[in-house]
DNA sequence: TGTTAGTTAGCATGACTTGTTGATAATCAG
DNA sequence: CTGATTATCAACAAGTCATGCTAACTAACA
C-alpha cells in the first residue's frame, strides 16, 4: 500500500474527497501486518474517531481494494481479512489463536501434475495452517 | 472417499441409518470431481429423488466432512465446495467458468521465510487461479 | 413390530456484507 | 468564501450461506 500522503494524493487525483476518516484508515492500514476485518479495524478507528461508521469503514476497504492499494484474504473461517502489503507473499494461520503471519515463498513458480492441460495461471495463493510458537509454548 | 458400499457399511457401524437420501449423496460424490456446492448437488439429487431436502444434503455433508470421507473447500467466492478427493492435493480455479480442478504439487514441503519462528505447519492449501484452456478458447 | 432415528417443510437465526434513504456535514474548485 | 458535490451517518433492509428448531410423518433396523 501507498504511505498515507501519497494515498491522499491519489484520492484527490481521482475526484475523491478527503475525509478524515479516510486518512484515519489509511493510517491504520499503514504498515499493519496484522491482517485485520473490517470489523476490527473499525474498532480500532472508533477508538480514535468516536462515531465513524463500520460502513464507512467497509466503503474505504472497498476502494482501496478496487485500486489495488490493500488485498483481501478469505480464509474460509469468518469474515474476510484485509492486507496492506500486496508483495508477492503467503500465509500462515495459527489455528489456536488465528494470527496470520506473512511468509515468503522462494520456490514459485510451482509445478503442478493434473489433468488440466493449457491452463493460464495468474495467480497462486498458499495457506499454511497449524500452530505458531507461543500458543505451542501456552499449551505445553 | 469410500465407495459407496463401504460408507453405507461404515454408516451402520456407526450407528447411521442407510436411507436412500444417504445413499444417493453417496454415489453422487463417488468419483465426484466438480467440486460441488451443497446446492448444485442438491440440485442432482434432486432430480433423482424429488423430494429430498437441502437441509438433508448439508447434513450428510457434514457426516462425511466429520468421518474425513470429503473435504470441503472454501475458495472465498460463495458457497464451500465438497470434495470426496481427500488425497494430498491442491486446486486450479478457472476465474471464467469457475471450474475447479485437482493438481498435484511435488516441490512439498514448501520452504518458506518470515518472521515466524518456530511455526508448525500441520497442512498447505494451495490455491492457483486463472483461466483454463477451454474458457481461453472461446474468448479467442 | 416397536423403538429410534431420519426426513421434511417451514420458519428462524446468525454472521458477514452490501444496498438504500434522507438528513447533515464536510471537502474542494473556482 | 461560497456553492456544488460528495461523504458520512443512522437506521433499516436485503442477500447469501449455513445451521438450528419444531412438529409431523416416515422409514430403518433390531
Ligand atoms: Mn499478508
Ligand atoms: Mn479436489
Ligand atoms: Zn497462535
Ligand atoms: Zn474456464
Amino acid at each position: 500500500m501507498k504511505a498515507p500522503e501519497e494515498l491522499v494524493a491519489h484520492f484527490r487525483e481521482q475526484g475523491y474527497k478527503v475525509t478524515p476518516q479516510r486518512q484515519l484508515i489509511f493510517r491504520l492500514l499503514n504498515g499493519n501486518t496484522a491482517h485485520p476485518t473490517a470489523e476490527t479495524l473499525y474498532e480500532v478507528a472508533a477508538q480514535q474517531m468516536p462515531g465513524i461508521s463500520l460502513r464507512t469503514v467497509y466503503q474505504t476497504l472497498s476502494e482501496l481494494s478496487a485500486m489495488g492499494e490493500v488485498q483481501h484474504i478469505d480464509l474460509g473461517s469468518g469474515a474476510v481479512r484485509f492486507d496492506p502489503n500486496v508483495d508477492d507473499h503467503h500465509h500462515l494461520v495459527c489455528g489456536t489463536c488465528g494470527a496470520v503471519h506473512d511468509v515468503y515463498v522462494n520456490q514459485t513458480p510451482l509445478h503442478f501434475e493434473g489433468d488440466v492441460e493449457g491452463f493460464a495461471v495468474h495467480s497462486t495463493r498458499i495457506v499454511f495452517s497449524g500452530e505458531c510458537a507461543q500458543c505451542a509454548h501456552l499449551s505445553a
